[in-house]
DNA sequence: TCTTCGACGATCAGGATACGCATGTGCTCT
DNA sequence: AGAGCACATGCGTATCCTGATCGTCGAAGA
């Protein structure tokens, strides 16, 4: 984990440099805002330190370039002021927390913590198989890019491929996932919804296995032969 | 947005609850640890306000039951207690944020902003999608700079599909998190402020995926996956 | 190796239906 | 009184299932 601290306190920024140093993470100090700007810009953070008096340029106002420039790493802001309206200052312009000083470094490292475990916490669920991404968070589907529109059961039907890719998949099984306890399952609704599904994203997507089932293959995880 | 208010002093609670209501937010109100604990174990909240002194189960307990539990809501934590080493127990319990008491209400609610728009992955207060403009802090919104003027359902509605910008929301979803607790499930409700929001900022703002719910995309997203 | 045949899978199209949309009505809270 | 809301009803249609037909694979025999 890699750290930006923008302090223009020499003291104050070497120690909490070195504190988080010993804590393990990967730290960079910067003393005024035109400086940590660049950095923060330039470089791959997993989190800001961010004092809001600084020379040069003002703390909020790094802040708001940042994100108006995309950069959503979470931040934390230091200021000595106390007054509850610039903290609401702060986290409207994009803060993700707020620590006044006079503060425990215990403390600093303890937010720094969760706003770090909050930052990566939201791993994206996306499945991929050659040029198919499917995205269970948001129910997307896209082909080599280009958004597909399925169905709902063309989306089941594919998701549970998907999430098993690489294993053989019979016709039952399929049924018993998608469907509800009861269904006729003498019927060909899967391999109706098979075809749709090859129409919209290729016909090589879904492989059958005769008298098996099906299968979906990554191409990527094929040691060509 | 909905919000879930673990607080055993009764005034202070309804204080709170109206308050949050006041400012668009679904919220059901809990008086003691047991009881927050199963509400929060059970229902969707799009984030948690959590009174560390409460009477049968003390919060913190609550907290770290429910992150064992894989619930990963961002929880604000109060407390009356003012020195630090609180703090540092419970943030490292899982807590997202502290607010000391007494604490301004406008405090409260700007830290809950930060928190849901971090949870929800937006860096900024205001949220965009194409022509669509909607600023979480003036709960204002805009059609092509224009102000629109939306119903506190139609608005809720709205804000919580941008917040969720190109994910697929099912009607589920949707009212789970737009009314609190008690509310009848079974209504066609969604589908009609869907319909009232569609005239308002024009048709295409809100895609339909048939079987699945709805989705709200922005068109600048669109290019490359 | 080639041919043939049976079995399995793929495809197509029509009807049924569940789904979402729009409008209307009365209730509730300002 | 008015606005906003929940809820009900009727309508149009995308989506789904069904059944029939067509296509393809592979084993077995010549």
């Amino acid at each position: 984990m890699r750290i930006l601290i923008v302090e223009d306190e020499p003291t104050l920024g070497n120690q909490l440099k070195t504190t988080l140093e010993q804590n393990g993470y990967a730290v960079d100090l910067s003393a005024d805002g035109e400086d940590g700007h660049f950095l923060g810009s330039t470089e791959e953070y997993d989190a800001v330190v961010l004092d809001l008096g600084l020379p040069e340029i003002d703390g909020l106002t790094v802040l708001g370039m940042w994100r108006r420039e995309g950069r959503n790493f979470p931040v934390l802001v230091l200021t000595a002021r106390d007054s509850w309206s610039d903290k609401v200052a702060g986290l409207d312009a994009g803060a993700d927390d707020y620590l006044a000083k006079p503060f425990q470094t215990e403390e600093l490292i303890a937010r720094l913590r969760a706003l770090i475990r909050r930052a990566t916490g939201n791993a994206s669920s996306e499945l991929t198989a050659g040029d198919v991404r499917l995205d269970t968070r948001s129910g997307r589907v896209t082909l080599k890019g280009e958004p597909v529109k399925l169905t709902a059961q063309e989306y089941k039907l594919l998701s549970y491929l998907m999430h098993h890719k690489g294993k053989v998949v019979s016709r039952t099984e399929l049924i018993e996932h998608i469907y509800d306890q009861d269904f006729d399952r003498d019927s060909n609704t899967i391999e109706v919804f098979v075809t749709r599904i090859r129409k919209k994203l290729g016909a090589d997507v879904i492989t059958t296995i005769r008298g098996l089932g099906y299968s979906l293959d990554d191409p990527a995880d094929q040691p060509r032969g």
